[in-house]
DNA sequence: TTGACAAAGATTGTTAACAATGCAGTATCC
DNA sequence: GGATACTGCATTGTTAACAATCTTTGTCAA
């Protein structure tokens, strides 16, 4: 409900560059970008009306988030996670979000409890009109709601950083992408920390990145393949 | 001792911003580079004999890391992180830190010891030779290192980022700069760890931190201090 | 037909000049 | 004397042209 990042009373040159950096955070968030897609300059110039400057300073940011991969004199690609930073990118999130939740059982704002079970009812409404889009977009952002609870933008941002990142590995890697944040999970996250059960809020947060990465298999050799298809174009 | 960071393979390109980067982040985790300081492009242009576009992107990244603030027309500045800025910063290593050194106290490599320990070490022969910079720098290091002995790469940039704000943040509101990092704080951290006790390894590294942390005064209007020179010479 | 080589086109990287803004110092007026 | 307005300087922001690299296309020969 209330979006935590307004420090831009003293940077407002960032303007424009936030808003093209948002709009391709949240498509890489409802999975509307794949993995490996070719982010063209001009393309990007175009579609938000600005100079090259300021996209290739999005772009610049883009990367240092690990969303956007840039390939010297080759241009800018929606990043391909590997299966290892995949890894660490799960476990680096089983470990904030267990202390997140875990804290949130022990205190939490009666507008917290509000916005999360809000956003759940959002989540079941997108599911019965079936909107794809927005159930894999409020899938992953109800993890980021659940940092917003502690009313800490820089928790917020590492944990948004990381779920977009998910969003990116799940595209890559999930073999039954409807299956990546089961809606009764959520729930029972929340009534876990409303009933003020540590211990349990813990074990139902694990279990549920667990069953999500779970989901996905980082064995494969999916990444290749576009890189491949180049490589045989170019090169050889 | 290993360098966790060498992702740079398909991005040469980024070398020499990265080391603009890397410098500048250095100075601050030294206390060299003071908050709201100001970076002028030619200057570091200068500096690093670099085009100014290099220098731009460089304080773009560092101004995402909240490092550097970029003020429109006027600048970039070392980052002046406000109380509130503070405090979430601090909640956020809390709440990291407290996960990163639970899972060391279930499993830690024989590597990871070695590290530790030989880190501490170091931190003695500084504070033995009096060295004040590498204290403050190791200082830091330290909890940088805790999480280097997960093997995770995204883990780690996380805690990176937090330390060298953390820095600022001791040079802004520190009282006893000295006492930001006892040295028998890390000690008994890595001893809790080996011992295999994650609710003591849970308490010191809580422990240290909210002692960091009390040995500030986030209420004082120090940072009011710079700005109002500024506004005093410009506006009123 | 296939392979390599070469040229054309497209895209990115870099530089430099220009525009705009802020800052400081000075003069003027009250 | 103090405050305000103005002018010149320095710094940042933007744009456009140029250089370098990669990709593609076409040609030729084996």
């Amino acid at each position: 409900m209330t979006d935590a990042r307004q420090k831009l009373d003293t940077v407002q040159s960032d303007s424009d560059e936030q808003l093209i950096v948002d709009r391709i955070y949240s498509a890489v968030m409802e999975q509307k970008l794949a993995p490996n897609t070719k982010l063209s300059e001009q393309t990007l110039c175009e579609t938000f009306g600005v100079g090259r400057m300021r996209v290739r300073r999005a772009l610049l940011l883009l990367s240092s988030q690990g969303i956007v991969e840039l390939h010297s004199n080759r241009g800018a690609f929606i990043a391909c996670p590997s299966p290892d930073e995949a890894q660490e990118v799960f476990e680096a999130r089983l470990m904030i979000e267990t202390g997140i939740v875990r804290e949130l059982a022990h205190e939490i704002s009666e507008a917290g409890i509000h916005a999360l079970r809000t956003h759940v009812k959002e989540e079941d409404a997108a599911r019965a009109v079936n909107d794809r889009t927005e159930i894999i977009r409020l899938s992953g952002e109800f993890h980021v709601e659940l940092a917003k609870c502690h009313n800490n933008s820089v928790l917020t941002r590492v944990v948004r950083e990381l779920v977009t990142r998910s969003s990116l590995i799940v595209a890559l890697f999930g073999i039954n992408k409807d299956s990546s944040c089961p809606d009764d999970e959520h729930a029972s996250i929340i009534e876990a920390i409303v009933s003020g059960d540590p211990q349990s809020a813990e074990e139902n947060i694990q279990h549920h990145l667990l069953h999500v990465k779970n989901s996905l298999d980082l064995e494969q050799t999916q990444k290749v393949e576009p890189d491949l298809a180049k490589i045989l174009n170019g090169r050889m």
